[in-house]
RNA sequence: CGGGGUGUGGUGUAACGGCUAACAUUUCCGCUUUGGGAGCGGACGACUCCGGGUUCGAAUCCCGGCAUCCCGACCA
């Protein structure tokens, strides 16, 4: 991609309705929009780094045998009174149309999932199984704050898994727990993500949050010196022992809940009628479970943890690309140069301005935060090569323009 | 939903109740310049959030609304 025809641009100032430091750099970065409050829309920039976050969840998900769908937002009412939630829920946003109509846009998916389920499940033999989605979902939030991570339309992946038996969820549930390990190990925050224990579930006593470490968390979670696995504030109040070590010195941390697994049990099979026929031809409910990641959440907790004050610091799975070529008045060079990389699949964002000086070039991708800079100019060339600059270390290197390819791995 | 703050060119700010609403930046044109947001000259760009009110006169004061941010409550 030449910068020169990139859709959008950098800014100088940070846009004065926005506190949150995620919010501040994506937009002054040109990764989002704000379009009002908690709704945002993704640009070029940012949406190269969400769609690499999701295809990161994708494949661990499809490894754990969730098989991809698309369910709709728009809701029949009648699901949701089904539930109870038409009026219990007061985050749900309900439309009206012309004619009087009323539906809800989904804040969740568990009223379209199950009756999308029941003509599928007759037996045992159909269990189990698990179905997941990539799809907006809305929430009327009394108040929207901290930038992305707390908005009214925010993509989320849910994924619902359904059982016969109790054992086969709890085991469901463990590879779910492994599975999001993964996945935040792999979009760079694995080291601050702590799983945290909630209340709420019914086998194991407890369900889980996955809880990244941040000063602007809205979260509160004491971390067991012994064993680092987190408890929640609504248990510590009841316990004051880890559920996992018996550990009793914990430290408190504010933190951002950037995913969780939740034992559903029959709480939305019952409804709905969701039963299947045991090996003795009973009838008996389905269990399910059900597992969501924000995918803008997972985004700007990027954002807030590894950005420094001069920009963002991608790491190299999510970064919108690897290498942020910089020309310095080196236009003809550096196309080759570029070309080259193109050819060889690496993505580049090519700084190729004219009459923009070095240091702005410089001060934008500070603030982008590609992971790999390759400056070339009359002084590189003249060292031999290119300059080699790292997003998250201070140093350069002048290396040889063929070296380039065995250097941005 | 309670409490508080803020609404002025695209962006960020300034302006005691009183001249044609100022400055920076962005953008455009010309020249010049290329290692940390370069320099000079010129140009474009605002019914000062909306609606009332007070006043000879309102960006400025008052009332109402809307928007937005923060604190709290809420958060399957």
């Amino acid at each position: 991609m030449k910068q020169s025809k990139l859709f959008t641009k950098t800014r100088r100032e940070t846009p004065k309705d926005e506190i949150a430091k995620n919010a501040q750099l994506l937009i002054r970065a040109g990764f989002i929009n704000k379009e009002m409050a908690g709704v945002y829309s993704y640009l070029p920039l940012g949406l190269k780094v969400l769609k690499k976050i999701e295809n990161i969840i994708r494949e661990e998900i499809n490894a754990i045998g969730g098989q991809e769908l698309l369910m709709s937002s728009l809701h029949p009412k009648e699901n949701w009174e089904k539930t109870g939630r038409w009026d219990s829920l007061d985050v749900l946003y309900k439309v009206t149309d012309s004619l009087e109509r009323e539906n809800a846009l989904g804040p969740t998916h568990e009223e379209i999932v199950v009756p999308l389920a029941k003509p599928f499940i007759s037996s045992y033999r159909d269990l189990p199984f698990s179905v997941y989605h990539f799809q907006n979902k809305f929430r009327k939030e009394v108040r929207a704050k901290s930038g992305i991570l707390r908005g009214r339309e925010f993509i989320m992946k849910d994924l619902y898994s359904f059982h016969s038996t109790k054992e086969d969820f709890e085991e469901y549930y463990q590879k779910a727990k492994e599975a999001y390990i993964n996945i935040f190990d792999r979009v760079g925050i694995g080291e601050l993500t702590h799983i945290a224990f909630a209340s709420g579930g019914s086998f194991s006593k407890y369900s889980h949050e996955f809880q990244t470490i941040s000063s602007t968390g809205e979260d509160v979670i004491y971390i067991c010196k012994k064993c680092s696995v987190a408890i929640n504030k609504e248990i510590i109040d009841k316990q004051k022992e880890c559920p996992e070590c018996e550990g009793d010195d914990f430290e408190e941390k504010k933190s951002i809940e950037v995913g969780n697994i939740f034992d559903l049990k029959t709480k939305f099979s019952d409804p709905f009628g969701l039963e299947y026929k045991d090996i003795d031809g009973n009838r008996k409910p389905v269990l399910m479970g059900c597992y969501g990641i924000g995918l803008g959440r997972v985004l700007g907790t990027i954002v807030e943890t590894l950005s420094d004050d001069k920009g963002i610091i991608w790491p190299k799975s999510v970064a919108p690309f690897r290498v942020h070529l910089l020309s310095l008045d080196q236009n003809q060079k550096s196309k080759e140069i570029y070309d080259d990389l193109i050819k060889k699949g690496i993505e580049v964002l090519f700084d190729d301005r004219e009459g923009v000086s070095a240091g702005e070039k410089f001060k934008d991708s500070d603030l982008i935060g590609i992971p790999y800079r390759i400056i070339i100019s009359e002084k590189s060339l003249k060292s031999g090569g290119v300059e080699l600059k790292k997003r998250n270390e201070d140093k350069s290197d002048i290396i040889k323009i063929e070296e380039i390819i065995s250097k941005i791995d």
